[in-house]
DNA sequence: TAAGAAATAATAGTAATACTTTTATCTTTG
DNA sequence: CAAAGATAAAAGTATTACTATTATTTCTTA
């Protein structure tokens, strides 16, 4: 199966398709790489220039700014998560083996990972796990949000959302539950890095399962009929 | 009772203290309004500078920089929140009566933020809510973490995981459910006002207490023994 | 294959940010 | 009253986040 995924043109996210071009591609390939290294606030136009030996302003050709620009690796990753959620959960029926899918998924610790395409995928999501907040955490969330760019996110959210529902028809916060689990799969293995004593699993190595773990735990208990 | 809290002065967090003088307090009192008002990215020492009719250097030497100051409000308000839970909980047994009071409290529905003090606490409260994560989503953050400017954070969140190992001595991920419900109780009050389709209560104002359920529903539930 | 269009590079420039430095003027406090 | 310390005033620096202009290369397509 093929996992190449492309985001449809979104000539919000980016002013052309950088997906359309060697240096579009570039961009996209060096600027994961520089921007899970320096971080967002570390990561400039210019610095990137220099790596892949162009110029701000032909970045500035394919994107309004560093903002659009993170915004359009959300859009590619939870997109991506989307999608195999897709086709990972479309020949299951039990709700409550969908639901541990989805958290295997979610917590990342699934090989699928591994494609043809070029993206350095572990640091697309370091990027994802260090940064998704400042996409939102911004006083222009109205403005990005009526433009439609959390769509992936939402999308995402309301699908799991469904998928409680189907366990538990009863249960009144599924999109609360939801969104707090996509939240917890980010930000526990941040913690588990840099402040451990805020989980319960800090110290050994590759905890990723650990995360999933107390995450299945959080939701089947909360979704049981009581 | 006398609500006024003062951070000792911790000199990793603040040059100098600013409760100490006229102008000190001037920078926290209108720095609070216009954090709030123009948010972290916005806010620049230059502009409070005119607000408070002096100079950016003046207030250089109070804060190193920025996030010191964003460090400086968190600080304040974690140990306020962990000081409203000492004086809620010291004569309480049960520890059912005490999660919920937590979660009261953590959920801001309480009135007990009417005290003496000139801090607006609204205004504190959407820092805290809107910018709480860039204090920690920075490549700084084991350096800000060595010097103990997490302390308080961590220390709420152990009070409170203690709290839930009172409630089920078997449960294992106490740190990771409070650290979760921690960030949820900021996140969730955001995304009902700015993302709502990522909660089960949008549209109805001052829906504080919905989350405030949610997340009981959610720490019971977990706790539960099975 | 030549002409025109589009993309990119090279270069420069601007306003704002995040500071630092210097010097002068207040205000305490001993 | 003198010295120390705090604040104000003013200027300066490196970097950031852009924008603009022009030149060069590459891509179409007639």
């Amino acid at each position: 199966m093929n996992l190449q995924i492309s985001i449809q043109p979104n000539l919000k996210l980016a002013l052309r398709d950088p997906e359309g071009s060697a240096l579009g591609r570039k961009i996209i390939r060096e600027c994961i790489k520089l921007m899970s290294t320096l971080g967002y606030e570390q990561f400039t136009f210019k610095k990137l220039a220099e790596v892949i030996d162009s110029t701000e302003a032909s970045i500035y050709r394919y994107f309004e700014n560093k903002h659009r620009l993170l915004l359009y690796f959300l859009t590619w990753y939870w997109n991506y998560v989307e999608y195999q959620c897709m086709v990972s959960l479309h020949n299951l029926n039990d709700p409550s083996v969908k639901i541990k899918k989805i958290i295997e998924i979610l917590t990342g610790s699934l090989p699928s990972w591994s494609d043809t395409s070029d993206i350095d995928k572990a640091a697309l999501q370091e990027i994802v796990i260090a940064e998704s907040s400042k996409a939102y955490l911004t006083k222009e969330v109205d403005d990005i949000n009526s433009l439609q760019l959390f769509k992936p996110y939402k999308d995402l959210c309301r699908h799991i959302a469904q998928i409680f529902s189907e366990y538990n028809p009863q249960y009144p916060y599924t999109h609360s539950l939801a969104s707090t689990v996509m939240e917890a799969s980010q930000f526990q293995p941040y913690f588990m890095e840099h402040l451990p004593s805020l989980t319960d699993f800090g110290g050994e190595k590759r905890n990723s399962k650990k995360v999933g773990e107390f995450l299945e735990n959080l939701v089947f208990a909360s979704l049981r009929k009581s």
